[in-house]
This record gives structure tokens, C-alpha cells and sequence, in this order.
RNA sequence: GGGCGCGUAGCUCAGCGGGAGAGCACUACCUUGACAUGGUAGGGGUCACAGGUUCGAUCCCUGUCGCGCCCA
């Protein structure tokens, strides 16, 4: 029995249940054995994470596409996970620590912080999982995987070990972007520019050898900066060559105010002429583009901050080298301000001296930490890099041959333009928590690295030994007690970005480096599915990862689907406060309502303005649904033994077959094209305005009448349809489909494992063979020799209901046009009408009185005086209403009708009168403007003959 | 500065070479036997603007204006 009420909530944790326990989503069923494979990969979501709309849509398309080709037959494997998110988790269990006052994470130490770690995993690290599962994603969860496991971890030990020894993972010395706030690296991904008003400040350097007059502009260069504070660390200023108002300067020296340091003049393009002054300060160890310059002209990088972003002075030997005396008082000064402060000071410093010339309004963009939201700070470090440069080129070629497809085609240009302009990736991160970095130093700072401690420290013992550092004895007890060994060989305390296991995520999870069944069966995957902002982070690393491991593409699909924002077009932010939950449009609407106004509005290449007022809508589609089978139910529907659709004798049934057929190949060929937005309006269109709105109507004066073969093949044929619309609506809304499916007939299995409905006659290898066999046509390839059908078709069957459709509309709409109450009874005459016509009123009789509120439907040569005259597919039809009808509104309105021929007939006249149209328009098209002025012709008649009858009749 | 994309009904969006579409909102009417979370009918758009290509442009090209995103 189907419930009164549609309640979502109900069905969706039942049917959850249900599912899991049926373990209807598990990959590798053993009926499944012999099909094709089918797999996606889930993006990881962060392991801290809660489902934002992006993840809403992301596994809603994801889902789609594996129930439906689970539906196909398919052996699917959806395989689910998340990530440790580094950063990110390492802040929420840090905050927790500051939240209970326990001790921090530098109190506990490195290992039991990560025990912490853990704890706060097993506690809540399966939040977003159970959300991800209320919203309807049949991934298989038995194989669920985290990138922190066991296996996953061995395979990020296996490839850093293996990147390293072939060289594309190295250790180098340069400007990395520093969190201050967070002390880490962090990749220039994980970097957000942002536009901020601050301001460009003018300073005067003295030149050499000239008393600083600030008065006197040959005393001094003026530099522009937006960072004065890192003045300290100035080595050079840099002129453009050719700039005719300072080029002369190349050469000298200025003092660097404040410090006392001697720096050069230096002539280098960066120095934009029409910029501020001209000229610019030069700090290699603090800015990226005067990292490059110093580079250029050999300068000193001299870095005058510490981790936290304070001025390191005192003791910085590189700071203080060449200073004049006095500059350790104002290091002492200075030292371990913070960097704003010290802006602050500074400039007041050198505006006391006359130092500053002006400070100018600018804006300019500023590199910002999109986890700690603190100023990036470039910072000289040691980090781990990986040679993206030499990964990315297989990578490129990949797609560029069409191993791996975008879909939408255009992502492509991104990606390349991304992969062609990769810069090293960093990626060591000063966390604990994440796979701490293999490599291990000796007391002379020499690294080894290795897959294991025990491989590592035996590389690095027989290496000391054999340099005598160490004797033979003290390596054997070194190697034996790892006490012994502590301080003397050391592990790299850093662990990798997060993204860097995520790189291996197409294959790890599925056991490499083992050599599982599920790598051979399931790998290379079919599609991905996400967004674009992710083709950097992580497409186009697991491209290069897995190509260098596997040698196969990760995935012969990329499917980039929209961003989602708020309804104004803004994207969804905490900060901007217009974040939608899902989570709460859920309980609201349903995750059926929530899934399907998702894939009804991921049209390609388009963000989703996401309103609520949508997935209402669809809420209530989902509730048609649900009454239609309850009207289904109540009148006894259901598909007797040996029922064949095909061979249905009402024209009715015949008509919904052929309607269904369409739907099925529209949805189907939709999802095929990822289309998405097509495939659910398609469905949405069948179900209501075919199914419900004129198939149901129709069969009612059937089923409330007699019993005989009629009403039991109309009964078969509703449940039928139902069914398949059942079918075609699951990938969309799993939830109700399956409760319908279980409660409207014993059912074999499941609808997730049922099977979907057929598109077209699959064609045999016989088929195929014979058409290989039997050439007919040597241009066109044997597979287009298949006739292209849907699985039924009947044309008659749709003239009739067609035209029965087109006359209770057209009566309706007139009738309500002259305000005839709908109360109001009236009859209809069919003037003229041939016998065909005839026939099908004669049918049609019972249903077309109820549905258009008709008293009687007669037939007459002509049309009665004082009738509304109206045309249904060429032919008239009147509503006799002597007296009823209001002569002036009738008059009107078949004014306007003429009007309407009129001007089709002159638009199809211009066009046929035109020699170049009809000489270079396709034959159809012109056929098709001869068939519309035919038509409109005999209307305007047909409307003239009415507007005389109106005349006499008044 | 470079790249990508978008301006279509009041709102949110499809369509993208041959007579402008959907959902929501709106108006009128209807408690008809699955559904008022419904039904029936209807109003509403020089498809941003200006050129060009074409027999024909909302659709292709160029430019302008407005908006968004990414990269530097």
C-alpha cells in the first residue's frame, strides 16, 4: 500500500538502511562477473569537511551516472573516501585542545598530538561520509578508504621513495609562500590573492658620496615600495636600463637608510619606468620577483624575519654583515617586532629623518593563506619539490591525444595552460599530522631515503662507516637500538601535502602498490567527476602521478561540472553569510528534490544560481509522482503474466508506448552526452505532462468503467509505464523511486539492480557480423547500417491522441477566452469532418465530454449560425452558443486570429518570393514554409467564413 | 595585463542558423472520484547594444557596454 502522504524523510533513512544491508552497491556482485566494469573515483572530500553544496552537486552527478549504468548492467565500483587534510585538520584538533584548556600541541609533543589526532578521527571523521549518504550516493562504502591508511600511506612512502631516486623529487633552497600564522609552506595552490587598499610608499636612498639633503633630489633615488618594512633586507636598487631620468645611477651605490648598508644601483627590466618612482628596492629573501633579480645580478639574499613573521635582528649574521657601528643598538631595537609593527615604526622612523617622500593610496593584490587568512610571507626555506615540470609532459601529451577527454572541451585550454607553465611543486608542510617525509639525516646533514627507518639508517650507518665517522662496532649497535642512534641520524620532522597522496587516489585505493584483483579490473577508472577549481589541485596530479606509475591514464573522462552559488551569482561563502546547506534543504524538500533540482539545472559550462524556490518545485514533482501511482494503485493497476506491452490493441496504450519509447532514448542518450539538465527536464516533461496529464485523464472513463480485456490491458499498461518511469527517474531520485518500485508490486529485486529500460534493439555480434559481412555502401561504416529505432513506434496511434489532445485544449482555451463558466455544459459540433475523424470522436466521445465539459458532440456539413468556430488539426469544429456567446468578444478574437494568418502568410510569402532563399535553403525548409502558408491560407478562410456567419447572425 | 565565460519573461535558468522555452512568481477560474504540494486557461521578452557574414541571426564573426571567474 502506498502511504497517503509523500514523506520524504521517512523513505530516504529507511531506504538507506535497505540499501547498505542489501549490499546492492558493492563492486565486483558475483552475477556482475563477467560484465564490464565501470569506475569512478569520489573526490575526496576533506575529512573535517560537511557537505557544502559543491559536494551536493559533485556526488549527485557522480551518482547519476552509477546507478544508471548499475541499471545497464555494469559492475560499478564507486569508490568512496576522504583526506587528511593536513592543515586544516591539525587547526580543528588544535582548536578542540584550546577549547577543553588542555595542554596545546607543542606541550603534548609530536606523538601524542597525534594520538589526539586519531581520537578526533574515529569521533567525527565520518561526518561527512553518513552525509554524503543521506544524500543518496550508492558508493561502495566496504571500501571505504583515507588517504592516512595503511595501504594508502605505503603508497605515498613507494612513490616519494621512487620520484627521489629517478630525481624528480629534490630539496632545494627558495622563496616558498610561509603561513606565519600556521609555520608552514604551503603550495602557491593554497594561495589566494587579494585585492586590498594599501598604499605605495616613496623612500629616499641616499646615494653614496653625496650628503642627504632631502631638499636636494641629486642627494637621494626615490624607491616606491608597498612593504617598507622589508627595507632592512634590501640588497640592491634596480633601475630599467634605459630609463633616462635614473639610468645614469647605474653603477653607484646608495646608503640604505636607517640600516647603513651599502647597496648598488643596478639596471634591470623589472624596474618599470611609468611605475611609482622608477625605481625599485630590491629584497631577494622577501619578494618573489627580487628573488629573481638578485638572482640575476648575484645579490646577497638576506631575510630578516623568523617563522612567526617577526624582525629577526640581533645575531642575524647576514643582516648585521658590512654594517657600520650603532646598527646593533637598532637591531636591538627592533628585534622580534612584528612585521605590521614594524611597518609602522620603521616608516616613522624614516619619516623622522626625512627619509619618506610621500605616501600614495595604491591598490594592489596581496597573497593571503587560504587556511590561516594571515598575509603570506615569502620565505627562504629548505623544502622537499617535486619536478612537476618533467611529470606534466606525458600528462599534457595524454590529453592532448585524447587519452583523457574534458568534458566540457574547453577545460582543456585551462589544463594546459596550467600544465605548460607548472612551477616546482612544494611539497614539504611543517605539520605533524600527514605521512611524514622519509628521509633521514646524518650529523653531517647528508639525506637517505628510504621506504623503511631500518632501510634508511642501514644506507646512512654503512655510509659513516665507511667514512669513518663511526666504527663498525658503534653502526652495528646504532643499527641494532634506535636510543643509540638518536640525535645521530635523524627523521625529516616534515610531513607531505595532503595533496600529494590525493595524487595517488585513482590507483592507491584500489591496493597498489599490491597487485590486487581491483587494480587489474578497475583501473584505469572511466570518468571523473568535479569541479573546475580542482583541475589544478588535483586533476592534473593525479594525471601526473599516475601516468608515471601506471602508465595508463587515471581516467578516459573529466567531467567538469558548474560552481554553485548563491542565487544572486555570488559564490557561497561562511565570511559573506550566504551559504546554502543542503544539509537543510534536505529535511526541507528531500534529498530526491535537492538531487534532481541539481541535475536539472548542471547544464554545461554554467554556474548553478542555485534558488530555493527550484527544489520546491521539484519537491512537488516528486509528490505528483507519488499521487499518480497512488491513482495507479487505487485502480488496480498491474501487469498481468505474459504481459506484452508491445502488442497493447487500445489506441491509448499504443500511444503511451511510443510517448515512453521517445522518453526513455531522450533520457538515456542525455545522460550518455552528460547531459544532465536535458536528461531530468526530459523525464520531468514525460512523467507530468505526458504521463499524468493526459495518459492518466485518458484511461479514467476506461478504468471507472466496465470490467472486460480494454480496462485489463489499460490496467497492465499504467503500471507498466509507471515502471519505467520508475526506471528512468531512479538515477535522479533514488529514494522514492525505490519505495514506489516496493510498494506497488512483489518485485523480484531491487530497482537499483534493475534493469534499464532498453533504448533500442541491442544489436547481436550476429547482427554486426552480417553487417561487417554485407557491405553495402563502402562510405558509410557498418555500424551506421543498424537502423537507428527506438523500440517501438507507432505513428497512427499518435495522430489520434495527438489530435484528441489538440481538440480538449483548443475547446478548453476558448471556452475559458469567451468566459463560459467551466460549470457550463455546451455542445460541439465537428463541421465537415472526415470520416477518419469521425471515427476518432465517435471513440472519444466519453472522454472528451468529461474532459472539455461538453454536452453532446454532433456532426454537420456546415457550421451552425452563431457558433464559436474553431480549427483542430486543419479541420473546424463548433461550440453553438445562440445567445451565450458575446458577439463582440468572438468578433475579437477572430480578428486576432486572422490577424495571425495574415501575418504568416505574409512571412511565408516573403521568404518563398525570395529566389535566393528558396535557391539556397535546404529542401525541407522549404517545404516546410510551403506547408505553413498552406495551412495558414485555409485557416484565414476558414476565420473569414466564421466572421461573415458572425455578421448574419447579429 | 593574459585567458575563460556570461548578459534571453518579474526571479532562477534552458535553447544556440529557419515562426522565442521551462520552473518559480503573477492573473482569472475550478474543492471533477491520485494529487489544492493540485487542475484549467492566461498575461508577460526590439533574446544587452552596434556593425558584419547569410536567402535568413537570439544563435556565427567583429566591436562597445555591463557582470563574473581564473591566471599573472
Amino acid at each position: 500500500m502506498i502511504e497517503k502522504n509523500y514523506q520524504p524523510a521517512d523513505i530516504e533513512s529507511r531506504m538507506s538502511r535497505v540499501w547498505e544491508e542489501s549490499g546492492a552497491f558493492k563492486a565486483g556482485r558475483p552475477e556482475r562477473k563477467g560484465a564490464a566494469p565501470f569506475s569512478i573515483v569520489i573526490p575526496p572530500p576533506n575529512v573535517t569537511g560537511s557537505l557544502h553544496m559543491g559536494h551536493a552537486l559533485n556526488n549527485t552527478l557522480q551518482d547519476v551516472l552509477c546507478r544508471f549504468e548499475r541499471m545497464r548492467g555494469r559492475d560499478v565500483l564507486w569508490q568512496p573516501g576522504t583526506d587528511h587534510a593536513g592543515i586544516a585538520t591539525q587547526m580543528v584538533v588544535e582548536r578542540q585542545l584550546m577549547e577543553r584548556q588542555e595542554p596545546g600541541r607543542r606541550d603534548l609533543g609530536r606523538a601524542k598530538f597525534l594520538e589526539r589526532v586519531w581520537q578526533w578521527k574515529a569521533e567525527s571523521g565520518d561526518t561527512i561520509v553518513n552525509q554524503l549518504k543521506r544524500l543518496g550516493a550508492s558508493c561502495d562504502w566496504s571500501r571505504e578508504r583515507f588517504t592516512m591508511d595503511e595501504g594508502l600511506s605505503r603508497a605515498v612512502v613507494k612513490v616519494f621513495v621512487e620520484l627521489h631516486r629517478e630525481g624528480l623529487i629534490y630539496k632545494d633552497k627558495r622563496l616558498v609562500n610561509w603561513d606565519p600564522k600556521l609555520l608552514t609552506a604551503i603550495s602557491d595552490l593554497e594561495v589566494e590573492q587579494v585585492e586590498v587598499k594599501g598604499s605605495l610608499w616613496h623612500l629616499r636612498y641616499p646615494i653614496e658620496g653625496k650628503p642627504f639633503n632631502p631638499d636636494d633630489p641629486a642627494s637621494f633615488i626615490v624607491v616606491a615600495t608597498t612593504r617598507p618594512e622589508t627595507m632592512l633586507g634590501d640588497t640592491a636598487v634596480a633601475v630599467h636600463p634605459e630609463n633616462e631620468r635614473l639610468g645614469h645611477l647605474i653603477g653607484q651605490h646608495v646608503i640604505l637608510p636607517l640600516v647603513g648598508r651599502r647597496i648598488p644601483i643596478i639596471g634591470d627590466d623589472y624596474a618599470d619606468p611609468e611605475k611609482g618612482s622608477g625605481a625599485v628596492k630590491i629584497t631577494p629573501a622577501h619578494d618573489f620577483n627580487d628573488f629573481e633579480v638578485g638572482k640575476r645580478h648575484g645579490l646577497p639574499q638576506i631575510n630578516v624575519f623568523d617563522r612567526e613573521g617577526c624582525l629577526n635582528l640581533v645575531d642575524n649574521e647576514d643582516y648585521l654583515r658590512g654594517l657600520p657601528e650603532g646598527a646593533q643598538q637598532f637591531a636591538e631595537e627592533l628585534h622580534q617586532v612584528e612585521r605590521f609593527a614594524a611597518r609602522k615604526r620603521i616608516v616613522e622612523r624614516l619619516e623622522s629623518f626625512g627619509f619618506l617622500e610621500k605616501i600614495e593610496p595604491n591598490v594592489h593584490t596581496v597573497p593571503h593563506g587560504d587556511r590561516s587568512g594571515v598575509v603570506i610571507e615569502p620565505f627562504l626555506t629548505d623544502q622537499w619539490y617535486v619536478d612537476a615540470h618533467t611529470l606534466a609532459q606525458p600528462a599534457i601529451a595524454a590529453v592532448r591525444s585524447g587519452a583523457t577527454t574534458f568534458v566540457p572541451k574547453n577545460w582543456e585550454k585551462t589544463y594546459y595552460e596550467w600544465m605548460e607553465n607548472i612551477q616546482p611543486w612544494c611539497i614539504s608542510r611543517q605539520l605533524w599530522w600527514g605521512h611524514q617525509i622519509p628521509a633521514w639525516y646524518g650529523p653531517d646533514g647528508k639525506v637517505f631515503v628510504a621506504e623503511t627507518e631500518e632501510e634508511a639508517v642501514g644506507h646512512a650507518l654503512g655510509y659513516y662507516v665507511e667514512q669513518e665517522v663511526i666504527t663498525e662496532e658503534q653502526g652495528r649497535e646504532m643499527a641494532e637500538d634506535p636510543a643509540k642512534r638518536e640525535g645521530f641520524i635523524v627523521r625529516d620532522e616534515d610531513v607531505l601535502d595532503t595533496w600529494f597522496s590525493s595524487g595517488l587516489w585513482a590507483f592507491s585505493t584500489l591496493g597498489w602498490p599490491d597487485e590486487t584483483p581491483e587494480v587489474q579490473r578497475y583501473y584505469p577508472t572511466n570518468t571523473l567527476v568535479t569541479g573546475f577549481d580542482i583541475i589544478f589541485f588535483w586533476v592534473a596530479r593525479m594525471m601526473m602521478l599516475s601516468l608515471h606509475f601506471m602508465k595508463e591514464v587515471p581516467f578516459s573522462i573529466v567531467y567538469i561540472h558548474a560552481l554553485v552559488r548563491d542565487e544572486k551569482g555570488a559564490k557561497m561563502s561562511k565570511s559573506k553569510g550566504n551559504v546554502i546547506d543542503p544539509l537543510n534543504l534536505i529535511e526541507k524538500f528531500g534529498a530526491d528534490a535537492l538531487r534532481f533540482t541539481l541535475s536539472a539545472m548542471a547544464a554545461q559550462g554554467r554556474d548553478i544560481k542555485l534558488a530555493e524556490s527550484r527544489v520546491d518545485g521539484y519537491r512537488s514533482f516528486a509528490t505528483k509522482l507519488w499521487n499518480s501511482c497512488r491513482f495507479a494503485e487505487m485502480n488496480g493497476a498491474a501487469i498481468p503474466a505474459g504481459f506484452a506491452p508491445k502488442e497493447a490493441k487500445e489506441t491509448l496504450n499504443r500511444w503511451i508506448m511510443h510517448e515512453t519509447a521517445l522518453a526513455t532514448r531522450e533520457v538515456t542518450e542525455a545522460i550518455e552526452a552528460y547531459r544532465f539538465n536535458d536528461a531530468a527536464n526530459a523525464i520531468y516533461r514525460f512523467v507530468w505532462n505526458v504521463y499524468c496529464d493526459w495518459y492518466v485523464e485518458l484511461t479514467k472513463p476506461l478504468l471507472m468503467g466496465e470490467d472486460g480485456p480494454a480496462k485489463t490491458e489499460t490496467r497492465g499498461m499504467i503500471a507498466w509505464v509507471r515502471d519505467e518511469i520508475l526506471k528512468l527517474l531512479h538515477p535522479f531520485m533514488p529514494f522514492i523511486t525505490e519505495e514506489l518500485w516496493s510498494v506497488t508490486a512483489r518485485r523480484d529485486q531491487m530497482l537499483v539492480l534493475t534493469d534499464w529500460p532498453l533504448k533500442a534493439p541491442s544489436i547481436s555480434p550476429e547482427q554486426i557480423a552480417m553487417s561487417l559481412a554485407t557491405p553495402t555502401d563502402p562510405l558509410i561504416p557498418p555500424a551506421l547500417l543498424v537502423p537507428e529505432s527506438v523500440p517501438f513506434s507507432d505513428p497512427a496511434a499518435e495522430a489520434e491522441i495527438g489530435w484528441l489532445v489538440d481538440l480538449l485544449s483548443t475547446v478548453r482555451s476558448v471556452k475559458a477566452e469567451m468566459n463560459i463558466p467551466p460549470s457550463t455544459l455546451t455542445p460541439l459540433v465537428l463541421v465537415g469532418a472526415s470520416a477518419e475523424t469521425k471515427d476518432r470522436a465517435q471513440r472519444w466521445s466519453d472522454v472528451a465530454k468529461r474532459m472539455a465539459r461538453l454536452s453532446e458532440i454532433s456532426f454537420a456539413d456546415t457550421t451552425p449560425d452563431g457558433a464559436v468556430q474553431l480549427l483542430v488539426r486543419g479541420e473546424a469544429v463548433a461550440i453553438p452558443l445562440k445567445g451565450v456567446v458575446d458577439v463582440a468578444a468572438e468578433r475579437t478574437r477572430l480578428e486576432k486570429e486572422l490577424g495571425k494568418a495574415d501575418a504568416d502568410i505574409k512571412r511565408a510569402d516573403a521568404k518563398l518570393s525570395n529566389e535566393k532563399f528558396v535557391a539556397n535553403a535546404k529542401e525541407e525548409v522549404v517545404e516546410e514554409e510551403k506547408e505553413k502558408r498552406e495551412a495558414a491560407v485555409a485557416r484565414r478562410e476558414k476565420i473569414l467564413e466564421a466572421l461573415e456567419r458572425l455578421k448574419k447572425a447579429s
